[in-house]
DNA sequence: GCCATCACCC
């Protein structure tokens, strides 16, 4: 029986989470990364007025905009001492209610938010960092309220907070808008519950929400698995007799695939259809949401749905895609979808390699691999840190299989520290490690001691690895060089390192080095299997 | 006015 969308007259329980998250393993996949916003270059930050270096007083609970990527001394919100402020004089009830210590202070925002109100909203930040330096002075709620709306945009939620926790000192009373902008940035903080405090707040005061708004918030409880609260803030939806649009069904489908209840997702999928017209947001969701627990397959069935409807995929639909097959363990499908991408003229981008190129390189498909990254390469694309890196530990893991590799590998590692890139721990760990399996001592231990001067600190598996393979070739100076960097980096070697040496000693005869070398060990708390040979 | 999609993990 097909499930019907949740309305207040459906049992709720239906759309639920189970108390217990049948699919943990879809979380693990779901460790998100903010992505960098335009504006995240700018920091403004309240200094607490009673702070600041000035001869002139203000109240205490007034705070002012102050931008460090100003920079310049001069370019600060309060006048400086002697100077004519600027701007409009400062209505009666405002002073009132600012209660300045010197009621001749007049501070203003007047002259920036006309400035920033003209602008389009993505500019006004901006405007705001270069008209920060003047004074700043509240005139209505909507020119407050178009202060916040900007700074929620350029993630400034702190600071919405702040602004908007000082309204009352203001004398201003919140509208829909504020309301709302106040619901975006709770949201935006991925608090969903303070969010829905606001919300009701808002209700309480006789304003409606409107369908983005609550949108944002069932999306915000989606995006942490509250799935019991966004269908509750769906509810108040239907009550207030606001429709959801597909966006907001979206949210919801996405959320269920989120908790792993993807057979449920898909009923709602098809409920989607019989109501609202599904987008490609819809198939991309869904079509995730089947990637995530490995039934790719199923996935590019609905793409060719969605295809045959005239949908047109989007680069993240087919990314989508590439990761499924990836982790689902046939990262050699992405060809196809590759193919299938370019056919239908979508562009592959960063995200379309660097998913591919990765899953190529977890499978063991590192000639795949090397040839999509010098595709990439070829579309202008450049590798960053994390991608070269991954690609040189797939390499080394490789190598470690097939000898013949380890050239490759150890070329591209070498051609990454000249082109500047930043080497990780484990990128350098696994490169000693395959140049240790390839009995490629010297630069094993070179590299050792390379990352070393970078201030990592070596696992002990890798000291050891070194220490072993400088042993089994007889430099067992150099491998006593080992232990000896390890004290200096306040390493203390395992029991293994230790034997390693001493059988060595043994074996070359130099008993007096041994006895040094057990000696040095016990001093260190541990005790070596391996004794000095007499 | 404001709302929805994808990757790297060692």
């Amino acid at each position: 029986m097909p499930m019907s969308l949740p309305s207040p007259c459906s049992p709720l329980s239906e759309f639920l989470p189970s108390p217990s998250l049948s699919n943990h393993a879809v979380f693990l996949n779901n460790t998100r990364k903010l992505s960098c916003h335009k504006f995240s270059g700018l920091k403004l930050v309240f200094i607490p007025a009673a702070s600041l270096p000035t001869t002139k007083s203000y109240p205490p609970e007034t705070t002012v905009l102050q931008s460090p990527i100003l920079g310049k001394k001069e370019q600060r919100l309060y006048p400086k001492e002697g100077e004519e402020l600027k701007g409009l004089p400062m209505k009666e009830e405002e002073q009132e209610s600012l209660d300045f210590d010197e009621k001749d202070s007049k501070f203003q925002v007047s002259d920036l938010l006309n400035a920033v109100k003209a602008l389009p909203c993505k500019e006004r930040v901006d405007h705001i960092v270069r008209v920060l330096d003047k004074e700043i002075g509240v005139l209505s709620i909507s020119d407050f309220n178009d202060v916040l709306m900007a700074l929620v945009t350029a993630n400034e939620s702190d600071l919405v907070l702040k602004l908007y926790s000082g309204l009352t000192c203001y004398s201003l009373e919140p509208n829909s808008w504020t309301f709302t902008i106040m619901v975006r940035c709770h949201c935006k903080k991925k608090d969903p519950s303070e969010a829905k405090r606001v919300l009701d707040q808002m209700m309480l005061k006789g304003f409606n929400p409107n369908v983005a708004t609550l949108t944002t918030l069932i999306n915000s409880f989606c995006k942490i698995g509250q799935l019991q609260n966004a269908f509750q803030v769906f509810e108040v939806m239907d009550r207030i007799g606001c429709k959801p649009n597909i966006q907001t069904y979206n949210c919801l489908l996405k959320g269920m695939c989120y908790v792993g209840r993807i057979e449920e997702a898909f009923e709602l999928m098809e409920d989607i259809k019989k109501t609202v017209e599904p987008d490609i947001y819809t198939y991309t969701a869904m079509m995730d949401g089947f990637c995530k627990v490995g039934r790719s397959d199923e996935a590019m069935e609905l793409l060719n749905e969605a295809m045959e409807m005239g949908l047109a995929p989007n680069v993240v639909t087919f990314n989508t895609l590439f990761d499924g097959y990836a982790k689902e363990g046939r990262p050699l499908k992405g060809f196809g979808v590759l193919k299938l991408m370019k056919q239908k003229k979508c562009m592959p981008d960063y995200i379309s390699y660097s998913t591919l190129l990765h899953g190529l390189l977890l499978w063991g498909k590192v000639l795949a691999g090397l040839r999509i990254f010098k595709e990439m390469e070829g579309n202008g694309l450049e590798a960053d840190d994390k991608l070269m890196n991954s690609l040189v530990r797939g390499l080394c893991r490789k190598s470690m299989k097939e000898i013949d590799l380890v050239e490759v590998a150890y070329q591209m590692f070498e051609k990454m520290k000249k082109r500047g890139f930043v080497i990780e721990h484990s990128t350098y760990a696994l490169a000693i490690q395959a140049l240790c399996v390839a009995n490629k001592v010297d630069d094993a231990f070179i590299n050792l001691l390379q990352m070393v001067r970078l201030g990592y600190i070596p696992r002990l598996i890798a000291i050891n690895n070194v220490i072993r393979a400088l042993c089994l070739g007889g430099k067992v100076d150099e491998a006593f060089y080992v232990l000896v960097l390890m004290y200096e980096n306040s390493k203390i070697p395992s029991r293994m390192s230790y034997d390693l040496v001493i059988h060595e000693l043994n074996r070359q005869e130099r008993t007096l080095s041994a006895c040094n070398v057990y000696g040095a060990a016990l001093v260190r708390g541990v005790v070596p299997h391996k004794k000095p040979r007499r």
